[in-house]
RNA sequence: UCCCCGGUAGCUCAAUCGGCAGAGCGGGUGGCUGUUAACCACUAGGUUGGCGGUUCGAGUCCGUCCCGGGGAGCCA
């Protein structure tokens, strides 16, 4: 008796070739999880040959991955059945093929369950002289070379599959807090917000981008008539509708033109940035750990076989550093509390701690990594440090902004209560030199029913080094930008 | 952008003081085995990143350029 599995569209009558493939095929993962189920019912699998060792005791055990989870399935081929071998000869690390068989209990060692091929159907052959990917370790930075077959391995599959989930579960809290998803646009004219360079998004000609005569203003007959750029945060933007629907979020790429070349960024990233009115500094916050603590859950439980992959392999510890934040409350710490304690450290800091100054990442790292062991909370910064629309402390010297730091990583979330007053709004932009006429419409959520209102940006990419310990932003996102770097 | 480190076989790396270009894995061939990154034997595979210099002799020393990695700054 053949087990058939998920038919979503089956019902619908619609799109007859995805129905006719998602009956006849199953998904690894599904049988790994329901192996009672299956067992002793024929299946069929589809996906690429991972390893393949022969016995000439008649058999040959074939490891199939569909990218459904991490394990492979083991095929066992019989060689004495020349209508399988015929097809089987070929057959290395890399083809893709489709097999159907009865799934049995495996006597081996390593796996529960093996498939016993009765048909074999290849798709693609794969030249083993030629093939990159081996079955032993490669470097990251080889990998990177081969973006398009990367996602072949164990560690960026695995962490495909993360950062597939953690953007499901966003998704789940916001919506089930209430929250309306923005799309915010990726083209922009506001040029700076004080979040970097930004990349000039341009239909001129390169080789002539002033128009005879027109120097006054070369973007006069660029496509938007005005110089244009990438996001650089959607925030902003998201306050407009935060003022309007009250809780919203975005959650999209934004893109930064610094030459920074680090581990740690990306000229392409993924930022998750809600924004909430009629809340203060102190609902932001917790907030923030609401939703950092509920991904990390959704990663411990939800994403289990690829997480023990990540302390095997990348970083033993991680798991119990997770459970820990979970578990622990975040500190709190304010900036003029965070200098006081850096300079009474006794450490001996590269980088002078003074009021004023900004934390540098050594500031960053005691904190988290020695003093509290956890993540922490900086709040209420120098103003002079912050962008404009940060709202001005009672004491005039500070701003209600706060930065969560993580042990290992460093600033995950920056977020702050928005300056909601029109008077003190317009001195901040007078102060940081940012003319009120090109922000007109964000001048006039103040004029016309301005609220408290505050919300935070967390970098995706930078989330995704926590929960998987992997080093290498580069390697959390299928295909990293940076400079020089546009591959694929 | 600055500082440090690196570039040797398809991959991961070794090569002592400047003295014959190596290993493991992968590939090919053969053997062995309900195998598990299988194992054993044999075998093919090199412009040592480019250019220039020092030297009897350069993978090794010097200059320069290119590329990559790590750290810093900026930030998420």
């Amino acid at each position: 008796m053949e087990v058939r599995t998920l038919q979503p569209e089956a019902s619908y009558g619609t799109n007859r070739r995805t129905c006719r493939m998602m009956e006849k095929s199953s998904r690894i993962a599904e049988l790994f999880e329901r192996e009672d189920q299956f067992l002793g019912k024929t299946v069929t699998v589809q996906g690429w040959v991972r390893t393949r060792r022969d016995s000439k005791a008649e058999i040959s055990f074939v490891e199939i991955n569909d990218g459904s989870c991490l394990r492979n399935l083991q095929v066992i081929v019989e060689l004495s059945r020349p209508e399988l071998t015929r097809h089987l000869d070929p057959v290395t690390n890399g083809c893709s093929l489709c097999v159907k068989g009865v799934l049995q209990t495996s006597p081996g060692k390593g796996q529960n369950i093996e498939l016993h091929a009765d048909q074999l159907k290849i798709y693609g052959l794969s030249d083993p002289a030629l093939y990159p990917l081996q079955k032993k370790r490669h470097s990251f930075e080889f990998l990177r070379k081969i973006g398009h077959l990367r996602p072949r391995t164990n560690t960026i599959g695995a962490v495909t599959r993360v950062r597939s989930r953690l953007s499901y579960a966003v998704h789940q809290f916001f919506q089930e807090r209430g929250f309306c998803y923005i799309h915010t646009p990726i083209i922009t004219a506001s040029d700076c917000e004080g979040a970097g360079e930004t990349f000039r998004v341009t239909t001129l000609d390169p080789g002539h981008p002033v128009v005879e005569g027109q120097a006054d203003d070369p973007f006069r007959d660029d496509f938007f008539g005005k110089a244009a750029y990438l996001t650089v945060s959607g925030q902003l933007q998201a306050e407009i509708y935060a003022l309007a629907l009250g809780r919203v979020y975005t959650f999209g790429p934004t893109f930064r033109a610094e030459n920074s070349n680090t581990s740690r960024h990306l000229a392409e990233f993924w930022m998750v940035e809600p924004e909430m009115a009629f809340s203060d500094l102190e609902d932001d916050l917790a907030m923030a750990e609401c939703l950092v603590k509920r991904l990390i859950e959704v990663v411990l439980s939800q994403c289990r076989e690829d997480l023990a992959f990540f302390v095997r392999f990348i970083d033993p510890d991680l798991e119990k550093r997770l459970e820990r934040v979970v578990e622990t409350a975040f500190e709190i710490i304010t900036y003029t509390e965070a200098v006081r304690l850096l300079k009474h450290s006794g450490e001996d800091f590269a980088y002078p701690v003074e009021w004023g100054n900004d934390l540098q990442a050594e500031h960053e790292r005691y904190l988290t990594e020695k003093v509290f062991r956890k993540p922490a909370a900086v709040i209420d910064f120098p103003r002079s440090l912050k962008p404009f629309y940060m709202r001005v402390n009672d004491d005039g010297d500070t701003v209600a902004a706060m930065d969560i730091l993580v042990p290992g990583i460093g600033e995950i979330v920056g977020g702050s209560q928005r300056e909601e007053r029109l008077d003190l709004l317009l001195e901040q932009m007078r102060l940081k030199g940012i003319s009120p006429d090109d922000y007109s419409w964000y001048v006039e959520l103040r004029q016309f029913g301005s609220v408290p209102h505050a919300g935070f940006g967390l970098g995706l990419e930078r989330f995704l080094q926590f929960v998987t310990g992997l080093p290498n932003i580069r390697e959390v996102i299928p295909f990293p930008r940076s400079p020089g770097h546009a591959q694929f």
